[in-house]
RNA sequence: GGAGAGAUGGCAGAGUUCGGUUGAAUGCACUGGUCUUGAAAACCAGCAUAGUGAAAGCUAUCUAGGGUUCGAAUCCCUAUCUCUCCGCCA
């Protein structure tokens, strides 16, 4: 959520700034809008403070033995008045609150306008890997090492999902614990939310009401969390938190379960897009002053994950139409996959800034000005096991069709290769 | 799944029987001050959120949404959540 006075106050700077991303907005009649709201709210306001006054008189009338019936009389008839334009208010500011929810944030000032084109690498990790003979894809590779079985995936749960088999089930939880014990050490706190939601907490992520669609819903009305990042801001919700807890550095292990409805499956094999897929997940809620510092850090540690790996890969900063919607600022980990020639992200890792916190109501009490002022809340893939693997199998893959495992991965696997 | 109890400020906890200046007693926590070499204790003061206004103030909020009423924390309906007991169960 935008801050409504910025608009009131600056609406050409919040249009200009909503350009970058391509996304177009007049608010020539959501102004006029907010100024017949205030008008009326005024209005009513003054016709409650009439009728509270007069209502506060009337014990005292009754106790003095006087008649009270024309004036109950007349406060019937305000009464009346008040409940209508009550209800018309209402109308109103749902519309205003309708239109605020759909506006996506703004980006920072030193994101680069345009789409994904304009996207900007800012550093590389390692070297293109070559072969002296013909790579295999990470489905080749997943099938013939028997760690992953498609076919009896699609024939369980459908399209889009797969099941990790022997080894492939330990090297893929052997990265989470790689990740989770790199996390641990580094001082945040571990986190096991619920992976059924309600529709709070994809509104105050800023998935809903746009984004419906793009996840599995339960009869119950609840949903299953697309990352665990809609559960995570979810947490102080609604709440005043002091300002020495800042900041909380936490990270959360959960499937993620996503429709990706329409999407380039055909052409993404195996398991680069998935219904369900694993991912560590970071996150941080901190004041407006130290979200830049944190968004490195969490930056950082995905970066040193991905090292540790040995991964090829490459930082991106994002242009402010590849940004999502309810975040600033957004920097993606690409990591190559020689078999598409491509760098596909693994991570991605964005500063919201207050956007969350306002869909939320999550503040903080200023030390200082002892005023109550949002906070600001980050998040960072640190990793996505799904995408990662993949990676692996083709970055590390020998001639003879067997793979290397990474060393942090040695000691949870047991093994410093994979063969057939 | 069945039966019952409950939800009040940062926390605890009155108020709900019998609707009337109750945005809400009290305690704790927190903030400032007095005292002290310093601290503790004691004492004094302050301390919910949002909207609106230059300010005084006004308006709304006692889980949420409706209703009754001149007036609702208090009465009625619905939803959500929590707890207890029974059943079932990893």
């Amino acid at each position: 959520m935008l801050d409504i006075k910025l608009i009131r106050e600056k609406p050409d700077y919040v249009t200009k700034a909503l350009a970058k991303r391509n996304y177009d907005v007049n608010f020539d009649a959501f102004l006029t809008l907010d100024v017949q709201r205030k008008e009326m709210l005024i209005e009513v306001e003054s016709l409650k403070n009439k009728r509270n006054t007069v209502s506060r008189q009337i014990p005292q009338i009754k106790k003095e033995g006087g008649d009270a019936k024309e004036l109950l009389a007349q406060m019937k008839v305000t009464s009346d008045q008040i409940k209508e334009m009550d209800e018309t208010l209402r109308g109103i500011q749902k519309e205003i609150d309708t239109f605020m929810s759909g506006l996506p944030n703004l980006p920072d000032d030193d994101v680069v306008a345009g789409g994904k084109e304009n996207n900007e690498v800012l550093s590389v990790y390692g070297t293109m890997p070559s072969f002296d003979f013909e790579p295999k894809d990470h489905v080749n590779l997943a099938t013939s090492l028997n760690l992953i079985d498609y076919e009896r995936g699609a024939k369980l749960g459908g399209n889009g999902f797969w099941i990790y088999t022997g080894m492939g089930a330990q090297l893929e939880w052997a990265l989470l614990n790689y990740f989770i014990s790199e996390h641990i050490k580094d001082g945040y706190e571990f986190m096991l939310p619920p992976h059924m939601l309600n529709y709070a907490c994809g509104y105050t992520a800023g998935q809903f009401p746009k984004f419906e669609e793009d996840v599995f819903n339960l009869e119950e009305g609840n949903f299953m969390l697309p990352t665990s990042e809609t559960a995570l801001v979810n947490l102080y919700r609604d709440e005043i938190l002091k300002e020495d807890d800042l900041p909380k550095r936490l990270f959360a292990y959960t499937p993620c379960y996503r429709r990706e409805a329409g999407s380039y499956r055909a052409e993404e094999r195996g398991m680069i897009r998935g219904h369900q897929f694993n991912k560590v997940e970071m996150f941080a809620f901190t004041t407006p002053e130290q979200s830049d510092a944190l968004h490195q850090e969490l930056t950082k540690k995905a970066c040193a994950l991905v090292e540790g790996l040995g991964l090829h890969y490459q930082l991106s900063k994002l242009a402010a139409g590849d940004v999502g919607a309810a975040m600033a600022s957004t920097y993606d980990i690409e990591v190559y996959l020689p078999s598409m020639c491509i760098y596909k992200e693994v991570s991605s890792i964005s500063n919201s800034r207050d956007y969350q916190a306002r869909r939320g109501m999550m503040r903080y009490k200023n030390k200082d000005t002892k005023k109550n002022d949002y906070i600001h809340t980050l998040n960072g893939s640190g990793l996505a096991t799904s995408r990662i693997l993949p990676a692996i199998l083709e970055q590390f893959q020998n001639a003879d069709g067997s793979v290397n495992v990474p060393k942090p991965l040695q000691a949870f696997v047991g093994t410093d290769v994979i063969k057939a």
